[in-house]
DNA sequence: CGATGCATTGACCTGTGTCAAGCCCTGTGG
DNA sequence: CCACAGGGCTTGACACAGGTCAATGCATCG
């Protein structure tokens, strides 16, 4: 517990996830309510945010950086049941207590809003309340296909999935040219990874070697990956292989 | 509960599910609004109400009867990623396509709505919209908690979870008195018990006689459960004993 | 330099899947 | 009334994917 820190705001017009977050639908007075609550706070890599069980009583958005939600059974036993990506929401309107873990994996910046003025305003303006029910209902067939992927996937198409995943949403924030090989460091620890996929690390780790011998993947180092085809990688995955857009 | 089709509507305040579905905040004027579009269809177990990737033309909520949300994937691997109770919500708003098989295990009533007047109706009235999302996010929890048995328990931990599951909606349903013995019929095959829980019916069949051996439950003919001991079940399930409320 | 944290690899073990036989109902038709 | 077929379920024998335990490699950091 070091120093977390209040950071100056910025204009929420300058803001990177601007029109990707719970804000995306406000207009320029919404936006200028938003903007009196909100404050940033920071936090490092490896440092937990909100503890489950504990009091909310703020929520936010991801500005910047990547956060893990879990879920920890009493013996150790952990199962990650969210990334956190920037414009993700955290916190849940209506509840005092946070039902998991979050966690930053690296450093991470956060847009808070205290959560009684937030619930106001969300009553009060409909944009919010109607962006906040889309995002979450992505989150819900998010959540739902990754249920296919732990109850039915082996380790291999397991460790696929996650990669063409990430390797997607990579390419959906323009870090790629959308033509070539797709590369992308891991923002994860093979632990991590584990975690997501139901595995345990040694199993990840396996696999992820396998996936390299077979050609499907390139790795440099240990985190830093290509893909040379993406085709290729969606079929060990299990999918679909014609990349349809999305639900 | 026979011929799939259309019957007669009774109303809206003598519904059943009246306060706990999607119209659960309306007043009364906003009701009639709903009531105005509202239509019933029933369906006979085992019939698909809506095949994945169709047009969803309606949304609406389960008035009586079960039913399942699966995914398969092309070698016919199926995992099922929700189960449908009275007053759950079926179908998305904003979008045409459906993400999910939708199949009805028992006799089923469902309450719909044409998708676009429901969703204008959303649109207008934030009674409707402020219920779905919270609904929604109920509904992520549950993922979310599936997501944990699925990816981290074992098989036995994984059937205990369900008959926990099962048995807590029958109580809050006000089937048992509170204390005693908790008794009630699986509304579930052995096959669907396996698609939800990703294993196969031989285990589920194992796991089952296994518990029952252990006198963890007692079992008349293949649906009938009784669970003597609750507290006994939820350590099985690997949860937290102490029956806390709820996430 | 050793220490520390992540990752890889190997050897072995076990829980769950697979394949196959057979049981118990219920319903149907001779 | 019996025979029989079919669906749901149980049980057994065996195989194998993935877990466990342990040793080692490879950076980075003080």
């Amino acid at each position: 517990m070091n120093a977390p820190g209040q950071t100056i705001s910025p204009s929420c017009s300058d803001c990177p996830i601007r029109h990707r977050a719970v804000c995306a639908r406000c207009d320029s007075e919404e936006l200028e309510q938003l903007e009196a609550i909100k404050y940033y706070r920071s936090f490092e890599a490896g440092q937990t945010i909100i503890w489950s069980g504990d009091k909310m009583d703020f929520v936010g958005s991801v500005v910047s950086g990547i956060a893990t939600l879990t879920q920890t059974m009493e013996d150790g036993r952990t199962q990650m049941v969210g990334l956190l990506l920037p414009s993700d929401f955290v916190g849940r309107p209506g509840r005092d207590g946070a039902a998991y873990d979050v966690v930053a994996t690296t450093d991470i910046v956060m847009c808070c809003f205290r959560r009684k003025p937030f619930e106001q305003l969300m009553d009060a303006t409909p944009h919010i309340a109607h962006r906040l029910l889309e995002m979450t209902l992505d989150e819900l067939d998010a959540a739902r296909e990754w249920m296919l992927v732990l109850g039915r996937k082996t380790a291999r198409e397991k460790i696929a999935s996650l990669l063409s995943i990430i390797g997607r949403r990579d390419a959906s924030l323009g870090t790629n040219g959308s033509s070539g090989p797709m590369v992308f460091d891991l923002p994860l620890t093979r632990e991590a990874m584990a975690d997501y996929l139901g595995l345990t690390l040694e199993t990840v780790s396996r696999q992820m070697s396998a996936l390299k011998k077979d050609g499907v993947i390139r790795l440099e180092g240990k985190r830093h990956v290509t893909i040379p085809d993406m085709g290729r990688l969606m079929e060990e995955a299990g999918d679909d292989s014609d990349g349809g857009v999305f639900g």
